[in-house]
DNA sequence: GTGACTGTGTGCGATATCGCACAGGGTTGG
DNA sequence: CCAACCCTGTGCGATATCGCACACAGTCAC
């Protein structure tokens, strides 16, 4: 299910995009001219804290991005993260001039681009379109929501593998790029407690690493490492975007 | 400051909260036959989490009201709280049918609720007050998003003397009821710790308090216990609402 | 006034995580 | 091929917080 989405239409070049492909095609025609498709490379910033919020990011299959909340200090946190899904810049539709997240490349790939005031024109149009984005907002709320609690209330292990499992649900694939000194960015820990941790599971053989490419060996180990809020944010997605009940990918 | 606020129109009686303050007349004249006051009593549960998203509050001055995120477990952590600043019922203004939140009053008072439909209708004619809800959902949203970084990062201590001063801007009151239990429940953590926090704090003349009765007795003190958050938080609130800069009230 | 309940103080061992420092093995670039 | 750099493993003491249990003092209902 990749370029002709089932319950979608599939608008042709859309990136694969689901907020995208959940427009009608004469609501897509409009936006489209005002789309630009960019590549994303890995570690490459799109917004950094306090930046004016001018682009709307609708990341394609595959490409990863996390929203970080940065202390003053430098210490920061990963407060959501976004893939085809979703998209990037909500506090822009929310007409805020900046916000104190900042958007960082983890999976490469690629993304379409428009200007907030195009996105926020179509809205005002096309009411379909504005109810999916807003309830893609109530998405991305509850994930971030759900992160504050797991943050404190579980342990770097539970965390860990919720991450993972988040990660490969939106990279569609078991191996991807992640240091654990990333890792430990994201999670707000030290890098030695992930280093630790991940070494453990590496025992395990649920997953394998080694500079930087890891790899998910046992994705149902990892379930059950993980604590419940993967499956609290797995649920919230699928209610947005009518996945199937009982896998996360189809072949 | 408290019926006609200053750069507000002050529509007379929409229990000082400043989202309605923010409307234009006709536009209150058109949403007030919907409003119906409420009393908020201490303890009371406005949404359980899955409840239905039905009723839109808007808390008058001194209410004061925590959303908290719930575990399968029943541990909980608050996420965000709520006074005359905002509003209540966000999920089913995105559109969602339910939330996996709680919101429980930790201040009695007065709110005036009017269906979601209602709101969201005079959303669609009112471009200023659509434009004002949708800020108001950005400032919850960087909220949450400070404490979920807050709660992985900074100490008992330093989360504490947040959430007073938070509440203490919200009831506009340096007294009111919140007893060590109710707090832990509130910051994650154990009941011993915020006692053992609060009884230090106490004995530096910070605060005082008995059996739920508490005051806070320096506020420079608890300004510098504090961590950050507090005032990003509150920069946050003061962008959307354009309080002054220097204090927290006006006599 | 009495009993039941609720809010707070205290103790104490267990554990996860912190903070820091250093070593070594891959990888990359010249 | 070598040097510099990046990623990961390891150690170890310090500390905050946990989890649980029990004591005691206000407060409230009767």
């Amino acid at each position: 299910m990749s370029k002709s989405a089932g319950k979608h239409n599939g608008n042709g070049h859309n990136g694969d995009n689901l907020l995208l492909s959940g427009l009608q095609p004469e609501s897509y025609a409009r936006l489209e001219p005002k789309l630009a498709s960019v590549v994303l490379k890995q570690g490459e910033v799109l917004y950094r804290a306090e930046d004016p919020q001018e682009w709307i990011y609708f990341p394609a299959k595959g490409t990863l991005i996390s929203l970080l909340a940065v202390s003053d200090d430098g210490t920061s946190v990963e407060i959501a993260i976004t893939g085809r899904e979703g998209m990037l810049g909500i506090a822009g539709i929310l007409g805020a001039r900046h916000s104190n997240h900042e958007s960082l490349v983890q999976n490469a790939g690629e993304a379409l681009r428009s200007r907030v005031e195009e996105v926020r024109e179509l809205m005002e149009r096309d009411a379909a379109f504005r109810e999916l984005i807003l309830r893609y907002i109530h998405l991305v709320f509850a994930h971030v929501a759900q992160t504050a609690l797991c943050n404190r209330l579980h342990s770097v292990e539970e965390r860990l593998a919720r991450w993972m499992l988040s990660t490969e649900d939106r990279v569609e694939s078991p191996e991807f790029y992640m240091t654990h000194e990333l890792l430990a960015k994201m999670l707000g820990t030290r890098r030695t407690s992930v280093s630790l941790t991940a070494a453990m599971l590496q025992k395990a053989g649920t997953l394998r690493y080694s500079r930087g490419h890891m790899t998910i060996l046992n994705r149902k180990a990892l379930e059950n490492t993980a604590c419940g809020c993967y499956e609290v944010m797995r649920a919230e997605m699928q209610a947005l975007h009518g996945k199937r009940r009982d896998g996360h990918r189809t072949p």
